[in-house]
DNA sequence: CAAATTATTGCAAAAATTCGCAATAGAGAA
DNA sequence: TTCTCTATTGCGAATTTTTGCAATAATTTG
């Protein structure tokens, strides 16, 4: 994770802004966890470190991320939840049945990315896409 | 619309759910309206109708139809936003940049939806997909 | 039709998310 | 370093969305 400090914080700040210790924590914490977190698990995690912070600060923190393409937000069985991306784009198989989610490499998007822009001109961004539907093993027990 | 009502109210009471007066007019309204309304779009206009009827009811309500799938429930530029679905499959691209949303047919899509069917036995809900990234107005004035 | 059963509603309170604004602190200039 | 400028924060209030529960209404049973 430290290896992205540099990364991140020129990418910030070659836009203006600032990689403050709140908004460094915040990163820090969504590298630590494994994927997907609430923002009210971010919170949490983040409060252990740094009392102060207040919860408005997450919220903004995460949609700063959002909106600089560093993190994705998605909605996921009903909840909105965050993720750093970048290095494994990849997207998501959420079964409507058994609420299972599958993760699959985004390589597989790459045809229709390419079809959008071919076509409409229109640059996909497509590192993180959430695709409901009803499993396999669904299907197979309920036909 | 009030040749949906039939279809509505036996696929509701199939699965032992009723259509309510507040659930119709919800739909009724959805049907008036053009495309993609708010919450609290909706409980307005619901509302001039049925002065009664509660704000936690129209949330539930279109709750309550997004799981029975009648309408789709999206995020658009930071907006949730409902829509009746079913008739016109669509899926739309929104700018990042300029806002700007293209609707779609979503038969391009097919592809897309086969390959997830046959390579992982997934069968998608590609009804109202909504991809993120740079419409071609914006790619070309910003290169 | 009356009783029983259960889905649904309205209400108020809780929880989640956003917003305005004054205070703070990081970055650059002198 | 000190001064200036402005991005960012904390705070509290506002707004949006969800939830528990008793009351209501629709449906079924007898
Ligand atoms: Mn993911
Ligand atoms: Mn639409
Ligand atoms: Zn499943
Ligand atoms: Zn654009």
């Amino acid at each position: 994770m430290s290896h992205h400090h540099l990364d991140f914080s020129q990418l910030i700040r070659a836009q203006g802004y600032r990689l403050t210790p709140q908004r460094q924590l915040v990163l820090d914490t969504l590298c630590a966890m494994s994927s997907h977190a609430t923002a009210c698990e971010i919170y949490d995690q983040v409060s252990a470190q740094m009392p102060a912070l207040n919860q408005a600060t997450v919220y903004r923190t995460l949609e700063f991320f959002v909106e600089l393409r560093l993190i994705a937000k998605s909605d996921i069985g009903g909840q909105t939840v965050y993720e750093l991306v970048g290095e494994q784009p990849h997207y998501h198989l959420v079964c409507r049945q058994c609420s299972h989610v599958a993760e699959l490499a985004a390589t597989q998007l790459a045809d229709l990315a390419d079809w959008l822009l071919v076509e409409h001109g229109f640059q996909a961004d497509l590192d993180h896409v959430v695709i409901q539907g009803v499993c396999a093993g669904c299907r197979a027990s309920s036909p």
